[in-house]
DNA sequence: CGTACATATGTGGCATCGCCACATATGGAG
DNA sequence: CTCCATATGTGGCGATGCCACATATGTACG
């Protein structure tokens, strides 16, 4: 199942999609991207924490330490303003990718 | 624009796409997948080779060299039974992707 | 008590695949 | 005769997810 290479790319529209209204760390979205799939969609976590630090790099996610008792230390990501414009962006763009490929390869998404 | 990310993969879902009904050749491809995609997607050419040579290889498509008077010679290629099979689970895949990736971004495809 | 598991973050090497520069070759238009 | 579209091909590069491995803590089970 070359599925594999669709992923490339999709998991920085799910973090921040994911990352739309709350703050969340990257375990958390792992479990959620898995969860909200129904098992479509599996990251390692490791794959998660480079994409995070690159997101946050380019200014687009911000991340802080919160550390609870009882809980290991947990870094927590929300959008930036620009994190948010991009996120829009590419929603339309996913959008239009999506259609074309439709329009060649004659899949319906009902 | 990241969206060069999603295109990995995609390409083989399209070459199959396109040869489903006929055969075609390498460079026709490309310029069908742009036409088709009102130029959304564009592959370069020198993207394409490897790729129908990895197909023909795994053997869901086979290619033939076509020589006509006043062309080029051409290596047309079609599928074989097990690419038919190849790109109807690719079809099924490639929905349940888009409407896992719906779920979790919130993208809309009407 | 100890040991296994879920939680939580991180590093480094690897594979895949499209990009891009470049190469080669032919037919047609100006 | 020069340029462009057609047509196929090679090789190095970059981006990104995989996977093995490392570290550390809280909880459940025997």
């Amino acid at each position: 199942m070359p599925d594999r290479e669709w992923k490339k790319g999709s998991a920085e529209l799910l973090i921040l999609s994911l990352l739309e209204h709350e703050a969340r760390h990257g375990y958390e979205l792992g479990r959620l991207i898995e969860a909200r799939s129904r098992g479509v969609l599996r990251f390692h976590v490791a794959s998660l924490y480079p994409m995070l630090y690159r997101l946050e790099q380019r200014g687009v996610i911000a991340g802080r330490w919160v550390e609870k008792a009882g809980q290991r230390r947990r870094r927590y990501y929300r959008l930036t303003p620009e994190g948010r414009k991009l996120l829009a962006a590419q929603r339309r763009s996913w959008s239009a990718f999506v259609q074309a490929i439709g329009r060649i390869a004659g899949v319906q998404h009902a």
